[in-house]
DNA sequence: GAGTGGTCTAGACCACGCG
DNA sequence: GCGTGGTCTAGACCACTCG
């Protein structure tokens, strides 16, 4: 351990994730290349002036990632695809506003903002009572000035606070991390194409014969409360969504 | 260590993933409830004989499948959902044969089966040269004597070898784990809306009118080789995709 | 302050791949 | 046989939550 000041950041974070990030960083700037070998577990922990097994939480992160792959009797390479997997991580989506940052111009329009009792639906998926009081929000997002997103949303106050229309018109997602300092934690989605509404037709511009990509969503923050059931609908044609599947870790646990 | 045997099984598998399994069958037996907190790592340690460590690789492993929450200083709580995404880790997506297995009858037509040289984009997408030929395979799936998706595979015979048309008409995948040998890894997927073709008109029976669901994604086995470039088509009316995301553990990364 | 989970160590043995 | 990564230990200190 030894958090004090070790040269570069006093950040605090934790050894592992300090090399992992750094690790990271070579890989990014090439200083490993796909295919080759990383030094072996022995002379990282050498290097870092830590312990083996640092270095292995340090590796698992990598290849959580998919990052890297390590092989028993071999050793550690560096992925094929690892730069293009290193985009998808860079572009994960947590929200419009941050996914198209720097890339489009955001605009939204708060098509509907309501506080209501939620339906036995909403109750479920929210794991809360009937009794719990939750915004409805209707919000169009446009990227460049072209209709992008139509995006139905359901939070509950008793975990979000003081949600106004004024902060649903900008990002909802940067109004929770930063405003309420609370953390996202994980997302279970389904993804789905239909046939547009007359709402989709009408706010996407879009033709009843042009598909819809709807992608359901229920979102957790890090402690595991549910904070969004939200249904986004997006034009066929503005891109999909991208998504790593890690088999042997899902099913490590089935073996 | 000290894999003799231990009193239950002899299939060597690693003490955490033992214990992880025992676990995750205690919340899926409701030995554990949803809300309610797990015993400490330090008693888990005590019940299985091992050190707080392994328990440790074990939560891990719950952790990542979104079954279990941890908090420091709190304690380990069982996640909301939990039974829902057991169902979702069990249904996980590595083959039609499989997903459908004991739910539905999968009968599989072969209308295409080729070997040839690949073009630019699949030479890039499976990371091999000009000059390995490749299978190129078009599969129609129907569940119950109903077409459900329209499969079009391209792999690398560097990678799978003697496929045929027969294995074809029955499940690839299971072939390229039990005959072969092969374990799979990881995929990258992209999922989007699109107008149908008139293939998919005609072999999914659908109307011009009526979106399809295309999952384009490359599949790795565990050591890293890219052995599968494919586009799945779907009708929209046969189910989605479903999506467990983990922002913590892919964001870990960039903090 | 007591108890919890998070991180870390130094060392050990095992399973595997390769020459 | 040697070097690699995989697993495991016994013990330590830290950070956090809660009564």
């Amino acid at each position: 351990m030894l958090k004090l000041t070790l040269g570069r950041k006093v950040t605090t974070i934790s050894q592992y994730k300090d090399i992992a990030n750094t690790l990271k960083a070579r890989i990014q700037n090439g200083d490993y290349v796909t295919g080759e070998h990383l030094p072996s577990q022995k002379e990282l922990a050498e290097e870092f002036g830590t312990s083996r097994v640092t270095i292995q939480k340090a590796l698992d992160e990598l290849s959580n990632a998919n990052l890297i792959l390590r092989r028993q009797g071999s050793g550690t390479t560096v992925a094929p695809n690892s730069q293009s997997t290193l985009d998808i991580l860079s572009s994960q989506y947590e929200g419009t506003t941050k996914l198209f940052a720097g890339r489009g111009k955001v605009s939204t329009q708060v098509l509907h903002f309501e506080i209501r009792l939620p339906n036995a639906h909403e109750q479920k998926r929210l794991s809360i009572s009937d009794s719990t009081p939750v915004y409805d929000i209707l919000r169009l997002r446009n990227v460049d000035d072209k209709p992008y997103e139509l995006d139905h949303s359901i939070m509950p106050l008793s975990v979000i606070r003081n949600l106004t229309e004024k902060i649903a018109a900008g990002s909802i997602y940067t109004f929770i991390e930063t405003q309420l300092g609370l953390k996202i934690g994980s997302s279970i989605r389904k993804i789905t194409a239909d046939i547009p509404s007359e709402d989709d037709q009408k706010y996407l511009q879009c033709h009843h014969n042009e598909p819809i990509l709807q992608v359901s969503q229920t979102v957790h923050l890090a402690d595991g409360r549910p904070f969004e059931y939200s249904q986004t609908r997006h034009r066929y044609d503005k891109g999909g969504v991208i998504v790593i599947n890690n088999f042997l870790s899902s099913n490590g646990l089935e073996a």
